[in-house]
RNA sequence: GGUCUCGUAGUACAAUGGAUAGUACGCAGGUCUCCGGAACCUGAUAUCCCAGUUCGAUUCUGGGCGAGACUACCA
């Protein structure tokens, strides 16, 4: 239990002992004292005053007195300001807890619980490579697994490709009209842009046709429809579907480029999956749901033979389940494929890391899991994230402003290279030591600059801004644990089982207050599936440090007691440090 | 039209209904006989508007105004 926990049971025990009065302790506020104030947790007594009609000021004291005879371990003092009970927690206390838990890499996290948790992201198309968004989602992704493990779930982390279906056809047509046999390795291009650009060479090539149609007489309806590349690439699909020997082969040359290119980004930034799902696989899923869904009447099927789910009772519209060709649509397949993950690994929640133009779809998709009573359809929870957008607006595939994942990481690492150099601190790494540090300082200041906002915000992704190495930003951490690395070379801390000193400087409580506040803040940015709160609270933490580090030496400190004190107080930084990081996926180096 | 999300300094982000609304970038000025200056300190600048609930509202409710997403027999 943390201190806020405690001083909140404390409370509700002195309020049933003292007025008995009986109040839920979510109904307790242990706020943080505001510096101005004197005391480390504050007790809001407000709400109280109504129901015992005393005033605030005698309530307080009552309480505070009560408290501090009662738990003579933890309280100091206490004083009380208008309607705020303000509690000083012993300096004996918090040394005993930097003592206790100072050297442990694992402060924070929780023992397993046998919760199992999928998290299903990236979830890429393999007509195309990687851009901003999807990293977003993989950070965001990896991130929450990573979150929720640090609360024991026991997590699967999946991805369903989009491996199948028009858009790939359109690639594959392309290349058969253009390529002349080239290949990614013939070109020297990785696979995922080799494809990307033969998307692109069909977009290009139909909108000439398209364009040619009209000046023939077409309208521009009729044109687009009846463009031949388009008919080609249909032809294709269909094609596909019969199983035609050529066309299957095609598809998984291509396909099979695309994943080498992917594996070597994902490799890159740090990404895996323990279980991939691909389309080509679970497409025809959802078929006996449908049939499952006629029988239960759940849905209805009509004249033309289609099928159909009335949710306007939920608020929603009328949504289609299966075409009249038979066929089932998305929100068809996905069901399918939830049930088939239920049976694989029964998880006790099904998380959708999935950009937020897709809420109606999710909610949707619930509705029909729950009324179909699929196992599993109460845990479905989809983790939606605002769009990234330029500057300028929305990133536009058409006008050529979508950022390439692959080239904003490669940027990210050049100018971390070129900053690190210009410092010239590491002169001494070798060639992989430096590619691996200009790696992690990269890479770590874009995934910082991605998860530090609350996921279900849209962002802004300002090129000049989110290269910047300081301020709110992860080098800025990064450094700050490197700094603390560089002082325990030279000395460890010595433990020693009493406590070290009684007496904490201000800024030297106020760094244990925030190190002690860890386990809270891993525990509510799982609650709230959100990472940014962790990010938030590495920079407070570094912040923190970095004050107390330019007032007070810890090598040269006023006696051995206080340099110990500070040695330890340094570890526990540096560890709780890497710990949060780690939790973004975020790398943490040695030396800068 | 309907459903949903969002409006906080010049910009980008914080704030379980609590004290004088925090932080970063930028701007102005400062700090080293320094354990790493990718640091630290000081200063100026903000809750879209109008009601309501409350001891107390950036937060909750209603109504405006503004921005965005969704509303496909696409995925």
């Amino acid at each position: 239990m943390n201190t806020a926990e405690r001083i909140r049971l404390a409370s509700k025990n002195t309020l049933e002992q003292l007025y008995g009065l009986t109040i839920e302790e979510k109904n307790i506020q242990i706020n943080e004292t505001k510096p101005e104030f004197e005391g480390d947790y504050t007790l809001v007594l407000f709400s109280f005053i109504k129901q015992l009609k005393k005033s605030p000021e005698q309530l307080g004291n009552e309480i505070g007195n009560y408290l501090l005879a009662g738990n003579p371990d933890l309280f100091s003092a206490y004083n009380v300001i208008k309607g705020f009970l303000n509690l000083t927690v012993k300096n004996s206390y918090w040394v005993e807890f930097l003592e206790k838990n100072y050297p442990d890499p694992n402060f924070g996290k929780k023992e397993p619980t046998g919760k199992k948790v999928m998290v299903e992201y990236s979830s890429p198309n393999t007509n195309k490579p990687l851009h901003l968004g999807h990293l977003r989602n993989n950070f965001l992704g990896w991130s929450i697994a990573e979150i929720l493990k640090a609360n024991g779930a026991d997590i699967t982390k999946t991805c369903i490709v989009n491996d199948r279906g028009i858009h790939i056809c359109k690639s594959m047509i392309a290349w058969q009209l253009f390529a002349n046999g080239e290949t990614p390795e013939s070109t020297g291009t990785k696979g995922d842009h080799f494809v990307g650009n033969y998307y692109v060479k069909y977009n290009d090539e139909y909108k000439r046709q398209v364009d040619e149609l009209v000046s023939k007489g077409l309208s521009k309806e009729e044109a687009e429809k009846e463009a031949p590349i388009l008919k080609a690439a249909q032809q294709m699909l269909f094609d596909w579907e019969q199983g035609k020997p050529d066309v299957i082969s095609l598809w998984k040359k291509m396909n099979s480029w695309v994943y080498e290119g992917f594996d070597i980004t994902y490799k890159r930034i740090g990404t895996h999956f323990d279980k991939i799902y691909y389309e080509s696989n679970t497409y025809l899923l959802g078929k006996n749901i449908v049939a499952e869904g006629l029988e239960k009447k759940v849905f209805t099927k009509k004249d033309d033979g289609s099928v159909w789910i009335d949710l306007t009772a939920d608020g929603l519209d009328e949504k289609i389940v299966m075409r009249r060709d038979g066929t089932s649509v998305y929100i068809t397949q996905d069901i399918g494929l939830a049930e088939q993950k239920h049976e694989e690994y029964h998880p006790g929640e099904s998380i959708y890391v999935v950009g937020d133009e897709q809420n109606y779809h999710f909610k949707v998709l619930k509705l029909i899991a729950e009324k179909m009573k699929i196992p599993g359809a109460e845990g479905i929870y989809h983790l939606s994230y605002g769009m990234v957008e330029l500057p300028t607006g929305r990133m536009k595939s058409r006008e050529g402003t979508v950022v390439d994942a692959d080239d904003i990481v490669d940027e990210m690492v050049a100018i971390a290279g070129r900053h690190t150099e210009e410092l010239g601190k590491v002169k001494d790494f070798t060639e992989t030591e430096l590619k691996e540090l200009y790696d992690t300082l990269g890479i770590g200041a874009l995934k910082f600059f991605l998860l530090r906002v609350d996921p279900k915000k849209k962002m802004i992704f300002n090129p000049e801004e989110s290269i910047d190495f300081h301020g709110f930003t992860g080098p800025f951490i990064q450094y700050t644990h490197a700094r603390i690395k560089s002082i325990l070379r030279k000395e460890k801390a010595v433990d020693s089982q009493e406590s070290i000193v009684d007496s904490l400087l201000k800024l030297e409580k106020e760094l244990i207050v925030k190190l002690e506040q860890y386990s809270t803040i891993v525990e509510q940015a799982a609650i709230e599936h959100n990472p940014s709160v962790l990010a938030i609270y590495a920079f407070e933490l570094a912040k923190t440090f970095n004050t107390f580090y330019t007032e007070h030496s810890v090598m040269n400190a006023e006696s051995d007691e206080k340099k110990q004190l500070r040695l330890k107080l340094s570890e526990m930084t540096a560890n709780v440090i890497a710990s949060a990081m780690g939790l973004l996926g975020i790398k943490v180096p040695e030396r800068m």
